[in-house]
DNA sequence: GTAGGGTTAG
């Protein structure tokens, strides 16, 4: 017989025992143990032991942490009958149990049933949380107000609260003017206070704001740290975040698991695989290894740095494989051009049971976009809605969008858009742009021109994309007309990069850039690779007349300074040399191209949007260039 | 001996 079970038999053998019990029960929930809380909760029951105002309180909590709407509502009618329903401490947790559990309104009538609810700040609290988490959003600002005018006191927990439903986009008003009442109940200096203040700035976009808020924190804990972090990892800014990350350590903290998230998705974003394969060392160093949230970070991180085998292993090795699992692996897949081993592992998923989510869909339907499985991708797009009640959303439609466009089905691309009830956005028209491009449509891209500026004006991307549609058809008028348009609006092309990581550091490179130790040897061995290409022969029809237009319009361009660095630096024939391009799309996929056939390298080229592999001269995207 | 609150992957 274990300790344990000896205890139980010995408090089920005695009378008075309620104190034995509750310090159990209190024991199980302070440690987040909720299921042993219930558990020795019903024991304490078959015992004949009756529960008191000590016990209820986290029998409820526990109750709330599962979210057991049922059995909260059980322990309503135990407390009832046992008359503790008068009790403050076992009132509140009733009423933060009912928020939890979304039954909001059994919160307010057991508010309104004790008329000591509306002296207690506690009542108020646990009544204005739950109005929060319901997104009730008036009712909280009501009920704030309603305590005001009572005197009844604020403090920290009212408002945080109160700062809840303002990361919510479109209440950042509320929420500066909650900043206010802050800073004049003195209370903006409460950590808590602060770290969710911090939270709804970054989460509402206002990522500046945020970082001043940080700036001025005069303690920061943790949850500060990792609120800013992740801000600035939401907000798409990757290098802020290994930027204060290496802050961070400096300061001497130990990041968690949730640092470590939001530190991995910026490597994914950035392609920084030397310092994602640091935070997997990390991870294992704490003994995060098996936090599944850290596990799907990394075969993200993975699948977008390039190296999809060691993200599969990953992936393989998962116990438990959620849905956003799934979309990583997929989504891995289907950004190298392997839109096929994409399908079957979404038909798998599904098979094994587990639902797709909107965000499944996306990566599944531009894995067939990015592959040429066309039909695939329409088959996927009818039974989103049908088989799985998913409307879908513009992201959806930019997929279907792209899909068709590649294919070639441009109007069949332009009636979706215009049969569909959802909102355009630049994603939309940007993908029919793109579509144009590979097609050689000027009449449309005027058109998916016009739209996409109305919504993004100074995504540069978009001028150039035209651009280039009119330099492919010779409009030299079209090529005029869009720069002045640039430089009417103020807008400058920012310059594009490429860059290759080499030996744990990154090589950067701009178009003409000349800054790199070894400028003198890269050009010389650029201006090698060009003569090669020049004189190579034999190559496909199509890219013959490519190659005439590409070598009268000869540039400097940043990914063949790329490609001369690597190959002046690596040498071993079967090393994979990966080249990072941040812009909308690569230009130089030919010169690649050629390159790669004739120094019979592999190449791997990432842009915007995906990966490009070159071999022997071979491109395994399905690309229609 | 008791209650109310904040940060979480694509």
């Amino acid at each position: 017989m274990t300790m344990k079970t000896k205890l139980y038999h010995h408090l089920q053998s005695t009378t008075t025992k309620n104190p034995q019990w509750n310090t159990l029960l209190r024991e199980a929930a302070n440690k987040s143990l909720f299921t042993k809380a219930l558990s020795l909760y019903l024991h304490m029951l078959r015992s004949g032991a009756s529960p008191n105002a000590f016990t209820f309180p986290f029998a409820i909590k526990s109750c709330a942490a599962l979210s057991l709407p049922i059995t909260g509502k059980q322990l309503h009618c135990h407390v009832f009958k046992t008359g503790c329903l008068l009790e403050p401490f076992v009132q509140t947790s009733l009423i933060s149990m009912y928020g939890k559990c979304s039954l909001i309104d059994n919160a307010r009538k057991l508010f309104d049933e004790n008329p000591q609810s509306r002296k207690l700040t506690v009542c108020y609290n646990s009544l204005l949380s739950g109005y929060a988490l319901n997104s009730r959003v008036k009712d909280v600002v009501v009920l704030f107000c309603e305590m005001r005018e009572l005197g009844v006191e604020i403090n920290g927990v009212t408002m945080l609260g109160l700062v809840q439903p303002c990361g919510i986009p479109g209440n950042l008003g509320l929420g500066m003017c909650v900043h206010g009442f802050c800073v004049k109940f003195g209370l903006d200096m409460d950590s808590s206070v602060g770290n969710c203040l911090l939270t709804m700035y970054v989460k509402s976009g206002e990522i500046d704001c945020g970082r001043k808020l940080f700036d001025e924190m005069p303690r920061k804990g943790l949850i500060t740290w990792n609120a800013m972090i992740n801000g600035y990892a939401q907000n798409g800014l990757a290098n802020n975040v290994l930027e204060l990350y290496k802050e961070m350590e400096s300061k001497g903290f130990c990041p968690d698991p949730l640092t470590l998230v939001g530190v991995l998705s910026s490597c994914a974003h950035l392609g920084a695989l030397s310092v994602g394969k640091e935070v997997e060392r990390k991870m294992e160093g704490f003994g995060f290894s098996s936090n599944p949230f850290l596990n799907n970070a990394l075969v993200n991180m993975y699948a977008r740095c390039g190296n999809l085998k060691k993200a599969r292993d990953i992936f393989d090795g998962m116990p438990v494989k959620s849905v956003v699992s799934w979309t990583a692996i997929i989504g891995g897949y289907g950004m190298h051009g392997q839109g096929e081993v994409a399908v079957e592992l979404f038909d798998e998923m599904i098979r094994g049971g587990i639902k797709p989510d909107g965000t499944a869909f996306v990566s599944v339907l531009s894995a067939c976009s990015h592959a040429g499985l066309t039909n695939k991708g329409l088959d996927y797009f009818g039974v989103m809605e049908r088989k799985y009640g998913l409307r879908p959303g513009a992201e959806h439609y930019s997929c279907m969008v792209d899909l068709l466009g590649r294919a070639g089905r441009l109007n069949e691309a332009r009636e979706l858009i215009e049969s569909m009830q959802v909102r355009a956005d630049g994603a939309l028209w940007g993908a029919l742009l793109g579509a144009c491009k590979i097609h050689r449509n000027v009449e449309l891209a005027e058109l998916a021109f016009e739209q996409v500026i109305e919504l993004e004006p100074t995504n540069t991307g978009y001028y150039v994309l035209l651009s280039n549609v009119y330099t492919e058809a010779g409009n030299l008028e079209g090529i005029l007309r869009v720069r002045m348009l640039m430089r009417k609006r103020k807008l400058k092309k920012d310059p594009g990069c490429s860059y290759v990581e080499f030996k744990g550091r990154v090589h950067l490179f701009f178009a003409g850039d000349r800054n790199h130790p070894q400028t003198n040897e890269i050009y010389k061995k650029l201006n090698e690779l060009e003569n090669l290409v020049k004189d190579l022969d034999g190559c496909k029809k199509n890219d013959h007349e490519r190659r005439e237009e590409y070598l009268n319009s000869m540039g400097v361009h940043s990914e063949k300074l790329a490609v001369a660095f690597a190959l002046l630096n690596t040498r071993k024939e079967t090393e994979i040399i990966i080249i990072k391009n941040l812009r909308i799309c690569g230009d130089c996929h030919l010169f690649i191209k050629l390159v790669s056939k004739i120094v019979d390298r592999q190449f791997v080229v990432r842009d915007a949007t995906r990966f490009h592999h070159f071999k022997n001269g071979f491109c395994s995207c399905k690309e229609y260039w």
